[in-house]
DNA sequence: TAAAATAACGAAAACGTTTTCGCGGAGGTA
DNA sequence: TACCTCCGCGAAAACGTTTTCGTTATTTTA
């Protein structure tokens, strides 16, 4: 059999009790004694069982991350790590163990997150929205276990990034450096995100009283030729705009070799910036202004939430966590 | 209270032990009995407290996945991450819970790794070579807690690529589709995976007879003017390779923008190949064909292994989990 | 039909902590 | 001196399961 605090009460000639609060800092037992005890424990490399310890405080001590990541997502999953990075490192400062799970090929994610939440394994969830369904979001309002959901819903507690700031950020960023002349190309597939940063570019150009007339507003898939296409319809246009704005890394990417190919020198004649910071940006030529979010305030400030909810069940969070800072590259002037 | 299996065996008019194996699928309990059981559980919507469980079993059901992350680094983590996305795959499949530590900015990383293991949280570490240090090590030798490592070390279990046998498939590849004169362009900093890379190339090459002079391997770091200018030394040789083996991603990425640069065209002057398939492989133009590694199937035999191990303690492991395969793109002929 | 084997079921112990509560001694106050 | 308070300490309960083992009922065998 293993170390068990029996050991250390009896080589300290005390009673488990008294082990117990000395090992735990609590008050109650004498200097001398605990003194007495603290070298037991060491002497004999005692180290609590973790099992009896949350099965006798009644708590895990462990947070699970829910998400789902597609295989070899260059966007998707980028982001999601470094998330999950941020909040393990908050919670591995606060000593709270961190278990993920991955409902990709799930066949019943939402069950299996209900049973995991209902068998008290985890004293909570941060559950990314990409895993979510509607079946799970009932059984969180339901059940009401700790969670905090990374997106947006009315009625449970989610913290997320704010998008439209970003693309007002990035208005801002281009008006000061004198940019008159915008263009915005975003992914085919609408979705969240860049419908966030369109509609803050768009409103941060408004508010200086320019307007985006829809010809300059562009559509393409990932795919090079889709992205070079969308370029080459901006560049045709009669009022050639100065710069343009790409709502993610894989279309600044083409932007930018689409002008390369063109012989279009950035940032004098065309200028293009994105948002996010994945290798995309890096690799584009030359390399991308980018609005970034700091994923890792948000990470840290999801876990530190999550601690705070766990203590208090009928706390509410809902709010945006979201600073965008610019990252200037070379693709602006 | 919450619910307990008290409150079934109640509503079932049974004692708890017959809940618990009815519901543990044991013998011992009859089929109509069974069958009551199993309705109150489903009535009340019972699920067993996972705590009491581990508690009871004296087993956590869960294992650790101990690494060591850099900030952005574009190789290492992607690689890290889709290996323990197989873990994870595979544990999940088993019923496993599964926790993360990252080890990066821990002030003592084996400290800590080795309290975990001590209290007995997880049945089993999974433990990547780069969250390794010798006092780690050490522990793992001493204590004798279940672990697998992904490295190779001469006293704890272990799994691994094996990069040798890479190395050996661009060369076997290569000379079968007909190149004669080869190249290698390795990082400057030497380090094990580049090192069997090359090691496995030249094994390759020298069964057919060819050794690689001095001035056809050459070194570079990730910038792109350093590779620009490791490409250039092999063009300028008298006996120009026709195949430039890439040691890595960045690598193989300068040397397509390299080429570009000089007007050569690829692969009828001269091919590229490397290993891996990280998002600039692909972005490399052409795409370049590679030597890649199975990752997932390395994650899930270490999941498989891990899960042996934990069921049977004196089992020794030690092997390489290696099928690389050729991803073909269009930097080769 | 009686004895033996088998199966169903439940009482109770065990897992290793934390936590409550009561006891007794030390110190302070009137 | 007598009383009260405070503090250190330990006995024991509690947490929710699993598991062992004895009892009783049922089936099988001779």
């Amino acid at each position: 059999m293993a170390l068990t605090i029996k050991d250390v009460a009896q080589l300290a000639k005390v009673s488990i009790a008294s082990v117990s609060k000395a090992l735990n800092g609590e008050k109650g037992v004498g200097a001398e004694t605990r003194e007495r005890i603290m070298n037991a424990a060491k002497i004999l490399g005692y180290a609590p069982n973790a099992r009896a310890v949350s099965f006798s405080r009644q708590e895990a001590h462990a947070i699970l991350f829910v998400y789902r990541s597609y295989p070899d997502d260059p966007f998707t999953n980028p982001y999601v790590y470094s998330l999950f990075e941020a909040i393990l490192e908050s919670l591995t400062e606060s000593h709270y163990r961190f278990a993920i799970l991955n409902v990709n090929n799930l066949a019943n994610p939402s069950e299996t997150v209900k049973s995991l939440m209902a068998g008290k394994a985890y004293d909570g969830a941060i559950i990314h929205a990409n895993a979510l369904d509607k079946e799970l979001l009932a059984q969180i309002r339901l059940n009401k276990f700790p969670a905090i959901l990374i997106g947006r819903d009315k009625y449970v507690n989610w913290l997320d990034t704010n998008h439209v700031l970003a693309g007002r950020a990035a208005a801002s960023y281009l008006l000061n450096r004198g940019y008159a002349r915008f263009a915005f190309i975003g992914p085919s597939k609408e979705d969240d995100i860049s419908s966030g940063r369109l509609e803050g570019l768009l409103l941060g150009l408004s508010e200086h009283g320019i307007e985006l007339a829809p010809s300059l507003v562009e559509r393409a898939d990932g795919s090079f030729p889709s992205v070079d296409a969308a370029v080459g319809r901006l560049l045709s246009l009669a009022e050639r705009p100065e710069v343009i704005v790409a709502s993610n890394n894989l279309i600044v990417y083409g932007v930018s070799r689409s002008l390369e190919r063109r012989k279009i020198s950035v940032p004098s004649e065309v200028s293009y910036l994105t948002f996010d910071a994945y290798p995309y940006a890096g690799i584009a030529y030359p390399p991308a202004t980018s609005i970034v979010i700091n994923v890792q305030e948000l990470g840290h400030e999801v876990a530190r939430q999550m601690i705070r909810l766990i203590g208090n069940r009928s706390y509410g969070i809902q709010s945006f966590v979201t600073v965008p800072s610019v990252k200037v590259g070379e693709s602006t002037r």
